[in-house]
DNA sequence: ATGTAGACTGATGTCGACG
DNA sequence: ACGTCGACATCAGTCTACA
């Protein structure tokens, strides 16, 4: 739970690159900033759901799904 | 897209009132505002992942769960 | 028990620049 | 192409109070 950003970071880095977009590319498309997307996927950040969604809607990945493999991450842990 | 806040706040209250749970209780046992609950609910508010987590673990259900009914909410509209 | 308002703190998200 | 820094604006979330 403590680790949510970190988990979530590496779960959005992993489709990105699966993808094979760059961040510059994908923080384009989903009209969000460079080095924002960069501490997203570093854990430093916490995103909203509608910044989620946006996401998503980029990476071409269901929401539910990203939300998914959250929740084992978490469980696995501390949650 | 647009209206996520609106169908999350639905979502959220609906589970609410069938956990049998007032405002103030999901807000004590979520550690979070009770004008923040009223707030969410209403949809004037975009919660973190973080505080849709705690929100679930409280209603005890899965967030999985929320976002899949949200991401069908957000379909039928304009995403 | 809930909605609302206002003032507030801290975190999200932006932007320009550099290594 | 990515990490980082600093300054900044905007929004999440708190708190007190009233209807």
């Amino acid at each position: 739970m403590s680790d949510l950003n970190i988990y979530l970071g590496q779960i959005l880095r992993k489709y990105r690159n699966e993808r094979g977009l760059n961040q510059e590319e994908l923080a384009f498309q989903s009209d969000l900033d460079r080095t924002y997307i960069s501490l997203l996927e570093r854990g430093k950040r916490n995103p909203t759901i509608k910044t989620l969604f946006i996401l998503c809607s980029v990476l071409d990945i269901s929401p539910e799904l990203i939300i998914k493999e959250l929740q084992t991450k978490v469980l696995e842990r501390d949650f």
